[in-house]
DNA sequence: ACAATAAAAGACAATAATATCTTTTATTGT
DNA sequence: ACAATAAAAGATATTATTGTCTTTTATTGT
């Protein structure tokens, strides 16, 4: 469904949105270390998601990352997707025709739409406040 | 969303598919300038779709691949999906945990299985025979 | 038997995705 | 100023996906 750059993203995202409330950064170790996954990768995802302002970092001792507790609110999961992954899974035909639309659709067009509007729609309705919610961090893993 | 292994193989099925009331046999090279993909490729992928018994094949001339008219209701794409996706898209996590289930659920889980599951479904409810009347063959397109 | 046709099979090539390693830059405290 | 810390940036390596090319096998008609 997503590439293994949106899956580590939108998990360390997740995580670093879970300790917004404490004002807490957390390192790149950290981070790799609570969502399971490669360091130096998940660096890079990091750095594509600081240029596009969806965390912020700072450098140095006690530095890290994090995300404005007032920001939560406003970031939705299909942003990062977005960010990371590019529109195809909004836009693109399920087929892999160039384009995909009601004048020219594939066989499975007026079928694949719905499921790609629900995608769509869930990522849009979930945000990062929902998600870092107590309740939220005590039910549910970012790593198995 | 699929693999191009699998956006091909599903348009060289279905446009298969469709000439099977005439009992005609297609040529690879009709396939991939009917589905407007790279011949040599999709070659490969009908290979394996031939292993599997989705599509018969008879070499020599007047050969080519087929399907016979009395199977076209029981092949769904979900089916065809599977052989060249595995079913990483049926059972795998939205944000890649290594394990989906509901007792250690990640933060989207049970958003997730809903759209996974009308995925599966729309794939499962659609067989070959519903995209190869004639209806469907004059409304959609297998390349634009 | 032979030539022509077309898929199967195997080998190879190019590209993209994933992953790691090294160097640089910014920040902090001494 | 200096050492320590941590992210940014750049370079490189590995693997998977996508794509092509060549050879082999099966079938058909002459
Ligand atoms: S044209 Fe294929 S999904 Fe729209
Ligand atoms: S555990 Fe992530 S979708 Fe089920």
């Amino acid at each position: 469904m997503f590439s293994k750059t949106c899956e580590y993203g939108l998990r360390a995202v997740i995580f670093i949105a879970q300790q917004a409330k404490t004002n807490k950064k957390v390192s790149i170790s950290a981070i790799s270390e609570a969502i399971d996954s490669p360091q130096a990768f998940t660096a890079k995802v990091l750095q594509q998601l600081t240029k596009h302002k969806i965390v912020q970092s700072i450098k140095g001792p006690f530095g890290g990352f994090f995300i404005e507790e007032k920001n939560l609110k406003t970031i939705s999961l299909s942003h990062i997707v977005q960010v990371l992954d590019g529109d195809g899974i909004y836009t693109g035909c399920g087929l892999g025709l160039q384009q995909c639309n009601d004048k020219e659709p594939c066989p499975l067009h007026f079928k694949f739409i719905n499921i790609r509007e629900n995608l769509k729609k869930m990522l849009e309705n979930t945000t990062l406040l929902e998600l870092s919610s107590d309740k939220n961090i005590a039910n549910y893993y970012l790593k198995n």
